[in-house]
DNA sequence: ACAAAAGTGTTTGCCGTACACCCATGG
DNA sequence: CCATGGGTGTACGGCAAACACTTTTGT
């Protein structure tokens, strides 16, 4: 009984790992990268990540990746994207690759070494191999579960105000959220605690704003969209 | 400049192939499964699919997988799902693999080989591997995208009556839908087109039924679920 | 008093459900 | 003419967007 010989592939796990940045004036979707140090792609931006090792699992690959080569310990939500498999897609040598998205909240402020950055997404440079895709696809999974889950508590702050989380969403989403609503609508869900805290106003006045959290800091579908759901 | 040797992984395609099929009475969802000729799960239960080539995708795989090795060569939808990695998912040696969700529409009829078999997912037989919980991913992904995508249309054959998508609809969801609101809806969201033609009565009366296609037979997001839209 | 920022009330429109009612055919 | 199944009309409830209006602060 003799076992035909299979082809054995590298296999690599990447991280698309978001943050809502603050910018001059307003903040910025951006993605971690950092500039390849060899060829192929020498001074591209590419996506951290690495080879999976032996007795890992992908996601521990990514975990690992992203968290000691970029000194980043603090991803709220981790979820994986897609897995890319053209046999073009690394010029060098056949690599299957998972994509897996994280999301680090907009108060953190970790130290990146030299080659690294956080790149906006909606300016986003020329990228190495296929990770362009890659960032689109995490992008546009982030965007459609902002409207159906409570993500952004992966986003967000611990505690925050109404005002903040709305320039998270508008961020986050690229186009402009207003207050009334998303605080209506993220009330209406459960999603949001008032702590009983207020925050002292600006230096410009106005009235002090009420600080919240998030009821739940683990992924929650809050809006199943299942439109002919089970009747009676 | 000597590269580090880095791990490579045998990468395995698997087919989580559904369909709609009659029964006695009513209709079930099922899914596409052979028996496994040999150890380790000898017997058991298995998804159809096998090692990725070295030319090919990953899609491509199944592709082949599916068609040739089941003699089926009429999926009309076919998805990324997702990848497993667990380092003992499979027994015998690290394998990685990567499934597919496709859907085969009702009306088409396959002979199978003998070791092969549609399995009804909701009265599922132990499976071999961690197939039980791809195929639990797979119908959780189809009825998802039945709320809010035309995906139907790779469920239902070319021409249909109302009655008939909502048996179809009945069974993928797994609960009864009423033929009224179907129709409202699908209508309401540009998917269904009347042939103008209808379909002769039965043998106990009753008005005979209109004959509708899809509008289209591509996936297409119908009813985007986005909750905070962009205003103006 | 006035400007600024936060938060609530109210209106409008859409969508999905439920259910009553009308339509067309076989017997 | 009646039973059977197909299809439409209509009312209700929930949700989200828009916007006016009140509340609370700093200057």
């Amino acid at each position: 009984m003799s076992s035909v010989q299979v082809p054995r592939f590298r296999h690599e796990a990447l991280g698309v790992t978001l943050q809502v940045r603050p910018n001059t004036l307003c903040s910025r979707l951006c993605v971690l990268a950092w500039r390849r140090p060899r060829d192929p792609f020498l001074g591209r931006w590419a996506l951290p990540g690495g080879p999976v090792e032996a007795g890992e699992t992908i996601e521990q690959c990514v975990r690992r990746e992203v968290d000691t080569r970029l000194d980043l310990a603090v991803m709220a939500h981790m979820e994986q994207l897609a897995t890319y498999s053209d046999p073009g897609r690394d010029p060098m040598q056949r690599t299957i690759g998972t994509a897996y998205l994280g999301l680090v909240p907009a108060d953190v402020d970790a130290c990146l070494p030299d080659e690294a950055a956080w790149l906006p997404v909606d300016a986003l440079p020329a990228m190495a191999f296929d990770h362009a895709a890659m960032v689109a696809d995490g992008v546009a999974r982030m965007r459609a579960k902002l409207s159906y889950t409570n993500v952004a508590f992966a986003l967000a702050p611990a505690e925050f105000t109404i005002a903040t989380l709305r320039d998270l969403y508008s961020a986050a989403l690229g186009y402009e959220v207003e207050a009334t609503n998303l605080q209506r609508v993220l009330t209406r869900r459960g999603q949001l605690v008032a702590t009983g805290e207020r925050q002292r106003s600006g230096r410009t006045g106005g009235r002090p704003a009420a600080v919240y959290r998030f009821a739940t800091r683990t992924l929650e579908v809050t809006d199943p969209f299942a439109t002919l759901r089970p009747h009676g």
